[in-house]
DNA sequence: TGCTTAAACTAATGATATTAGTTATATTAA
DNA sequence: TTAATATAACTAATATCATTAGTTTAAGCA
């Protein structure tokens, strides 16, 4: 009947996208997804190289989103309101897309270039929006892996639903970056001190 | 030969606890597990209710294993060297135990009343800890939201080699700590001055 | 109109989890 | 000491995956 369907890897990738996010990367199976796209599953070698390759491509996709979320946000503000920015789109990037999350997540090959760099140029844009707090090096370096930390964390846990109590979750979060802009100051406070 | 090996359930869970921290929970499987225990995958349904169950017990062991290493350390402690140990116990068993803390995080099953009791006690020893300092209902709920999130987003970016730059992680950490001991002190002051 | 390319296909293999039913040993009771 | 029972191991079989090899056929171009 059909071969040429009019799939491509886009749309492939579009179809695992949706999977990921609405049932999570598990779900994502070869199987799966061609039974989704009305194919046989070996047919989905002609667009994808194997299941690690369609997760490769689903972390790439996820932290390409994830950069120009970030660039978009952070063009149009400066200062604390820079990084309240930026970890507002950390959130809402992960609550949309927890399948694109879950699969950057997963970073297999550290030997993966590519890859690497993609996530580098997520990590760059939270080490430009810190650096606007003017910390001397270590420090600085300290900051980032912070912000990081407490941005992680606290995404995946409420996406596993491990925070029980029925409170506001925004108001959590808030406070968290708050609190966390807080202790940048004060950290720059002591090493001028210092000096 | 050999039925009665002398195999029970916790030298099953002792070999598959072993495996999941040295390579990982993904590479413990009923075939491989079996191939260490030298016996065939089936005979493990004398012992474990299949996949599932066996990831459960690793979960359950985890936070138990957790709970015990907050208690003996909070048994010490108390003020903010309470929560500075307990974070460090934290770390600590991230690190010696990356398969089982990776079991805890999947908590699939929501229902399951044992498992939600057993991470009960531990964000339950979280929560006496962050008691001590005072702070009103909603706020402590925050806090303890707080350092969870932090805790766990460190503990995992660590594990999956995500801190780029090398320096110091312990400073990293202890530092990370102090920040957010600082935060919640201020938290707590700015809830007396509102009163 | 015929050729080439590639996107779909079928068939087959190997790994996995799991179920059903069998065997044989360790323990317990007579 | 011996017989009965319980159970830990086994083999055989099935279903679901991912993956490879080789085939078919439609789309696009000469």
């Amino acid at each position: 009947m059909s071969p040429r369907i009019g799939l491509d890897r886009a749309a492939l990738l579009q179809a695992a996208t949706e999977m990921a996010d609405a049932h999570g990367l598990e779900s994502v199976t070869l199987a799966s997804l061609a039974q989704r796209l009305k194919i046989r599953s070996p047919s989905l070698y002609n667009h994808v190289n194997g299941l690690p390759d369609l997760r490769r491509e689903l972390a790439l996709s996820g932290l390409v989103k994830m950069a120009e979320s970030f660039e978009s946000v952070l063009a149009e503000t400066s200062g604390d309101e820079a990084l309240r920015a930026m970890s507002r789109a950390y959130l809402s990037f992960a609550r949309q897309h927890p399948g694109l999350y879950e699969a950057v997540q997963r970073a297999p090959d550290p030997e993966d270039r590519v890859l690497r760099d993609a996530g580098g140029r997520v990590v760059g844009l939270i080490v430009r929006t810190i650096q606007t707090y003017g910390l001397q090096g270590d420090t600085a370096i300290h900051a980032v892996r912070g912000i990081r930390s407490l941005l992680h964390g606290f995404v995946t846990i409420e996406r596993q639903g491990g925070f029980g109590m029925p409170l506001d979750l925004d108001i959590t979060f808030r406070l968290l970056v708050e609190t966390f802009i807080a202790g940048i100051k004060t950290l720059r406070e002591q090493a001028e001190a210092e000096r």
